[in-house]
Order: C-alpha cells, then sequence, then structure tokens
DNA sequence: GGCCAAAGTTGAACTCTGTCCAAGTTTGTC
DNA sequence: GACAAACTTGGACAGAGTTCAACTTTGGCC
C-alpha cells in the first residue's frame, strides 16, 4: 500500500486537484510560453475556480516550482535516515544528492521552461525552495550550540555547489551526467578551494 | 573633481531624480513599512509622476535594492584592480569584502527593512544582485575554456560565503565584526569543508 | 439512510503592480 | 533661436493576488 492510499477521501481529492492544477498548467506554459499563460486561463484548464486556483498555489510561479505534496515526505525520509554521528558535509551531499534522484524527471522540464521565458529566468526561486527551507531546519536541528554560523556555511555551500552543477549541466546530457557534475563540485568544495600556495 | 562632476547636466539631473526617488522610497517604507507604502506614495513625496519612477526602477522592490548607479563604477574599479595572475579565489574575497566595504551603511539599513517587512523577507533579492551579476562576468572573462565549472563554483561559494557571513552578523555588532566574520567562512571554505577523514 | 459540522469551492469586487503609448516639456547643439 | 534627442507625464489597461460571504461536498455519527 503506497503513502498516498493511506490518506482519506478528502485528501486524496485535494492531491488530485493540486496535480490538475499543476498539470494544466505545465501543459499550458509548455504549450504558450509563461507570459502568455494567466491564473484564469490555468483555473478554467484545471476546471477550478480562480479562488480555488490560490487555495493551492500561492503565485502563478509556484504552479511552476511548488514539490508534489508526497515529495516533501520522501524528502523527509532522506533526512530522517542520515545517521546521528555523520559528519555535516557527508549527510549534505547524501541528501541533496538523494533528492535531486527524486526530481530527475522535473529537472529538465523545469530546466527547459525557464531557458524558455523571461519571467521565469529572471525569477530567483528553485525547483527546490521549500526543500531548502526544511534542509536549513534539518541543519539546526543538529547544530550543537555555537556553531551555527559553521553548519549555516556548510548548508550554503553545498547549495552553492548544487547550483554550479545545475548551472553547467543541459537537460540533453542526461540525469546521471547531472550526478556526475554535482558530485565532482562536492569533492572539490570538500577539498577546499583557496590556491595550493594558501594551504 | 569627483566622478560625479565629470558628468553633464543632463546626467546629473538623472542621478539627482534616482536619488530623490529612492530617499523617498527609503523614508516612506522606513516610517510605515514596505507593505503599507505603494508607488503612488513614493513617486508623490519623490515630486515626479508614477510613469516616472518605472522610468527609474523596474519594481517596488528595486527602490530598496539597486545600488546607487555611482556605486557601479566603484565596484568595477575594485574588479579591474585585481592582478591578472593572482588566484581567483583569493581575487573573490578581496572584491566581496571590497564591495562590502563600500556598502556599509546601507548593509545594516536593509537588513533591518528586511526583518521587518514580510514582503522583503520574502523577497529572493538582494543588496547585490547587480553586483553578482557583473561580478559573474568578471569571472567568465577570467576564464580559460574548459574551466567555466570550476570558476563558477568558486564564484557561487564566495556568494554563499558572503551571504553565511550576513547571515550570521547583527547589524547592532557594527561592520568590523561582519568583516571578521565573512573572512573567518572564506578561511574554511578555503581550507576545505569535508570532515577530515576525507582529506 | 439522514443529519450535521467542518472542509472545500465559488464568484464578485477590490487594490496594487507593472506596461503601453501618445502628447508635452526640457536639454544640449549648431 | 531652431532643432533633435532625451526625459516626463497622464491615462488607460491587463494581470496578480486578497477578501469575503454564500454555497456545496464530505465524513462521522446516530
Amino acid at each position: 500500500m503506497t503513502e498516498e492510499q493511506k490518506l482519506g477521501l478528502r485528501e486524496r481529492k485535494k492531491l488530485e486537484t493540486w496535480r490538475s492544477i499543476r498539470a494544466a498548467a505545465l501543459r499550458l506554459i509548455n504549450e504558450r510560453g509563461y507570459e502568455a499563460v494567466n491564473v484564469d486561463d490555468i483555473a478554467a484548464a484545471a476546471n477550478v475556480s480562480r479562488s480555488t486556483f490560490f487555495n493551492y498555489f500561492a503565485t502563478k510561479e509556484a504552479t511552476v516550482f511548488d514539490p508534489d505534496p508526497m515529495e516533501t515526505d520522501a524528502w523527509r525520509k532522506l533526512m530522517n535516515d542520515r545517521p546521528e554521528d555523520e559528519p555535516l558535509w557527508v549527510s549534505l551531499q547524501e541528501i541533496q544528492l538523494g533528492y535531486m534522484s527524486l526530481l530527475a524527471d522535473r529537472l529538465a522540464v523545469q530546466k527547459r521552461l525557464k531557458a524558455a521565458s523571461p519571467a521565469l529566468a529572471e525569477s530567483k526561486r528553485d525547483y527546490s525552495d521549500r526543500f531548502y527551507a526544511e534542509l536549513r531546519e534539518w541543519v539546526a536541528s543538529r547544530t550543537p550550540p555555537g556553531a551555527e554560523m559553521q553548519a549555516a556555511l556548510q548548508a550554503n555551500t553545498a547549495l552553492a555547489v548544487l547550483r554550479t552543477a545545475y548551472g553547467a549541466w543541459s537537460p540533453e546530457d542526461g540525469f546521471e551526467r547531472f550526478l556526475q557534475l554535482a558530485r565532482e563540485c562536492f569533492d572539490r568544495a570538500g577539498r577546499g578551494l583557496a590556491p595550493d600556495q594558501y594551504h
């Protein structure tokens, strides 16, 4: 029995509505481009009123970037599965690569949408905004008092690493290639970025 | 003779208008909070029409985050002053700390505004969006073909470092304290974040 | 099966941001 | 002082996001 079937009817319907709005949005945006689709179009295509649209998504952008509610459970599991005594930098690498693997499909779609739509390209929103918010909390929960800045440095750097790999990656290269780039970046940042004469 | 006096009348007037809009915006936002001030209020307070407001600032947020046009010259100088053969990581540290020193005053103001206004706190915009756009170009201009990702990694990590220090800093502690935190983070990231057993 | 409260949906009216454009004004130049 | 380019202005407009009160659906309970 999947996670999803554990839900009551009410919750399953909600999930269904969420997904049909998301699906309608992505379809329309794919067809016409982000700026040429408005919220009314999306609501109509999803057979839902404008009001309901805003019940599910806080902004139009969110249709592109919000994670599927089920994904949230998956990434929490990733975080909880890390052994308490594992070094933070290692945990961060594992969690992020694990999370990216969950996303593998959407990743390419979103990167293409972003490249095609000026407004999205401008946006600082991310495939993983929510994820990072929770990741920071998780990091905080594992941080002894007094080490907050060092922990934040690790988290922020891990994020920078992943962004770098994402930026360098082309969707056509396939997901494996992305992982490879990400590992390379993690490795370099782990070893230190200062030039040798400063070691 | 300052940079500013080198400008013609037209350009001096433009600068003056820019500054009076910015000043009006910051004053009102300080008094009432970001969400309680609208673009008409700002335009009126700056003795300028709504249209003119949007000639100078692309969005309301930009009044808080756009750099003073003169700042742009200052940071370009910072970039151009770095010797060609200096290691990238060192240049990045110097440029960013230099840039932050230019900003010293505004930094505290902006951090307070951001903390006080939900919409700004949510925003991913930054005191230094424009600066980073140019910094990336500068990095690209110094990057030999084939090393793009490594260069991007350095730039993104340097950014992560600075963000971390900024996040850990309280405006009340004074600017020197910020520099100290930033140096500490640069040093750690320079030496590598991986735990010892991975060295 | 039928009743009820809670959860979810809806339309309508509203505020604000940001865009567009055509007409007016100011500035620098010859 | 005439001209073109640069800047300003007002007004109309589209779309995002908010609010609210009325309506519908659902699940639990007798």
